[in-house]
RNA sequence: GCCGAUGUAGCUCAGGGGUAGAGCGCUUCCUUGGUAAGGAAGAGGUCAUGGGUUCAAUUCCCAUCAUUGGCUCCA
């Protein structure tokens, strides 16, 4: 008999070689129904997997995801046997599960090429399979065996992969007519597996080395129910309509144009609006914690980027120099702000009383993205940066680091994005070649960082090897409305630009000192913020940032003249209105969609005009009865203060 | 940059070797009682660009450009 901890730490013996399976019909026949992988030892095992020793374990149902992942991927190797049907000949790479769904990475067998026409089709084996009620068998190897199993079958991808593993930890996952090098876990069988999606196509590097070859990409997600996979789908379109792409159309926030140039965003006047409303926030906020402006030139000379590193880290994928008439003058379209705020920092000596000094810039950048990288607004070509450079002692930096994640938090509450992540980026210690600068000031600047953020109680996530190439970073990544993870503020550590542009303080002991930068802008850049910004309010701005709050609607055109008063009146108080005076049927123009999106409407009429008033409605809240226009300037004012204030307390 | 897809009216899209269509929007008119109305008529397109095949190309082929789903990259 075996000892089984179940996770309310309650122990039932059973008897050896026991499978989860059996456990959960120990509890209950629904149970073992739903249940699809068990974690034994905080090992991710298949419920028919025999138990044979005391173990604690938890099993897992479609809610947990890991019980998720079992069925993903699953439906991968599935998936696998309906590609090797329909396309004999095909190699196989890795097949996981993912966030929501699987792929799996193939190389097609006699060249043929997968596309969209065929997904239907590899959907409709795969169901055809599923039925079929093939059961996922488990089954260690020796490495001779796995690698003789594969040579055969010439899945050279396979093979690359078993050299790697090291013997006595291979196993085999065997279905239907599929078997596959897999960790697992499984499903017991592809019964559960009864409503599938092959979603799209796309090419991937073999391990993501661009220099291998490129396989075809095969993503779906199945489910349990064929009602769960059309009620995704149904989430998956509208989460489409949420797409700052096609909403920054729809609202006239911001164009592109084939003339100007691919990723150079063009903001039009609503946008532009929106976004200075996000600036002068920033810059409110910044002036209380000490940041003083500075503004720098678009371009700089070649040699400024030498001295800093760019030009040799990035030089040849970047947007190449500008020529001038006189002969060997060389300037590059700045990609960063930071050289010439460290020339700022060089205009003049510094004693150490003078530090921390924060040099804040909302500096525009140009960075030669490439082309198939460029996205909306989030990924482009020319974009600015809410940017500042702290300059401080090494006794202020975990302070001041700690001030700057401050800010974030504070423009994170007044934008309500809850789900972000917090990543802190170090570097790859096996592959120092990446980076600049000594490892003692590495270590300093990564211990800096993990310290600061421990002591602000943020929960972290630890990258190694996506550092900056002169310092590790505190990075806050938000997801797009499809779940695209996209870096928005950051703040980073750097010992190196201070050297390399030998930057000094003169310390108490009249000795000079190097200051230690802190890069940071936390709303990353203002494009990626807002594209970020329209798709998690689906253009429903908070009242403070509405381009516009107000629509003013006469109700025909004998009362134009009145509503231009109001809007006269509004403009002088600071409002952001605009005058609706087409006079049609009320109903007919408030369907027009971008009416739609403004906070409050106006309605005037006789009854108004009489009484010199406003007739108020609320988006969403309804009549609130009429008003004179200062009662109605007063009312939306201390909305906007509310709010603000609520956010800063 | 790489692999796949897409490019037709302002928007969303259908069509197809014989020089184009719908819905919404727009313009004009009619109906309507002031809170997400109904109807009629009309204007709008070198079918992304450049080549090729053909008696004939928007449609087929090739190239280019742009967009897009991913991969790689992201100072």
């Amino acid at each position: 008999m075996i000892k089984i901890t179940f996770p309310d730490k309650s122990v039932r013996e059973f008897k050896d070689g026991t499978t989860g399976y059996e456990i959960a019909q120990s509890i209950g026949a629904m149970l073992a129904k739903d249940v699809l992988s068990i974690s034994v030892n905080n090992e991710l095992w298949d419920i028919t997997r025999p138990i044979n020793s005391d173990s604690e374990v938890k099993l897992h149902k479609w809610d947990d995801s890991e019980g998720k992942h079992a069925f993903w991927h699953s439906s991968a190797h599935l998936m696998a046997e309906a590609l090797q049907e329909l396309f004999p000949g095909t190699k196989f790479g890795i097949g996981p599960a993912i966030e929501n769904g699987f792929y799996y990475d193939i190389e097609p067998g006699n060249g043929k090429v997968i596309t969209e026409v065929d997904l239907q089709a590899i959907e409709k084996k795969m169901i055809e399979l599923a039925r079929l009620k093939s059961s996922y068998n488990r089954r260690e190897v020796p490495k001779n065996e796995a690698l003789n199993f594969f040579n055969k079958k010439g899945d050279y991808y396979k093979t690359e992969l078993i050299g790697e593993l090291e013997d006595g930890t291979i196993s085999f996952y065997e279905h239907g007519n599929f078997t596959d090098l897999c960790r697992g876990p499984h499903l017991a069988s592809t019964e559960p597996i009864k409503a599938v999606k092959v979603l799209s196509l796309a090419g991937a590097y073999w391990r993501g080395d661009e220099k291998r070859k490129q396989l075809t990409r095969i993503y779906g997600i199945s489910f349990p129910k064929q009602k769960m996979l059309d009620e995704y789908l149904i989430q998956l379109e509208e989460a489409q309509k949420r797409d700052h792409r096609k909403l920054g159309k729809e609202l006239d926030l911001f164009v592109f144009s084939q003339k100007v140039g691919l990723g150079l965003p063009l903001w039009l006047p609503k946008g532009a609006r929106l976004r200075e409303r996000l600036e002068s926030f920033l810059k409110k906020v910044q002036v209380k914690y000490g940041y003083e402006p500075v503004i720098t030139p678009h371009i700089g000379q070649k040699a400024l980027y030498e001295t800093s590193g760019h030009y040799a880290k990035y030089g040849s994928d970047s947007f190449q120099p500008i020529h001038t008439p006189a002969e060997g003058e060389e300037f590059l379209l700045k990609p960063m702000n930071c050289p010439h705020h460290c020339e700022i920092y060089k205009a003049k000596p510094h004693s150490y009383r003078d530090l921390p000094l924060r040099f804040a810039e909302f500096g525009t950048v140009y960075r030669y993205e490439q082309s198939g990288e460029l996205h909306g607004l989030t990924r482009v070509r020319g974009f600015t940066q809410d940017d500042a450079h702290i300059f401080c002692r090494p006794d202020q930096l975990k302070d001041e680091f700690k001030k700057v994640i401050d800010i974030i938090f504070y423009i994170f509450k007044a934008l309500d994005f809850k789900d972000y992540i917090a990543q802190i980026s170090l570097r790859d210690k096996n592959n120092t070649e990446k980076y600049i600068g000594s490892d003692e000031n590495w270590e300093k600047a990564e211990q800096a960082i993990v310290e600061a953020c421990n002591e602000k109680g943020l929960k972290t996530t630890v990258e190694m090897g996506e550092a900056a190439f002169y310092g590790p970073k505190l990075d806050f990544m938000v997801k797009d409305a499809l779940g695209r993870k996209w870096q928005l503020g950051t703040i980073q550590v750097d010992y190196n630009l201070p050297e390399r542009f030998e930057l000094e303080y003169i310390g108490q002991d009249n000795a000079a000192h190097r200051p230690i930068m802190i890069h940071r802008a936390p709303f990353g850049s203002m494009e990626r913020f807002v594209a970020v910004l329209i798709e998690h309010t689906a253009g429903k701005f908070p009242l403070w940032l509405t381009p516009e709050q107000v629509v003013i609607l006469p109700v025909s055109e004998k009362y134009n003249e009145y509503a231009k008063n109001v809007l006269n009146f509004l403009n002088n108080s600071d409002i952001r209105a605009v005058l609706d005076d087409r006079n049609e049927k009320i109903g007919k123009k408030i369907r027009d969609n971008e009416l739609k999106r403004i906070p409050y409407l106006l309605i005037v009429g006789e009854k108004e005009l009489e009484s010199n008033e406003v007739s108020v409605r609320k988006q969403g809240h309804g009549d609130q009865g009429t008003m004179k226009l200062e009662e109605f300037a007063g009312f939306i004012n201390s909305e906007i203060e509310n709010m603000l204030n609520e956010i800063g307390s």
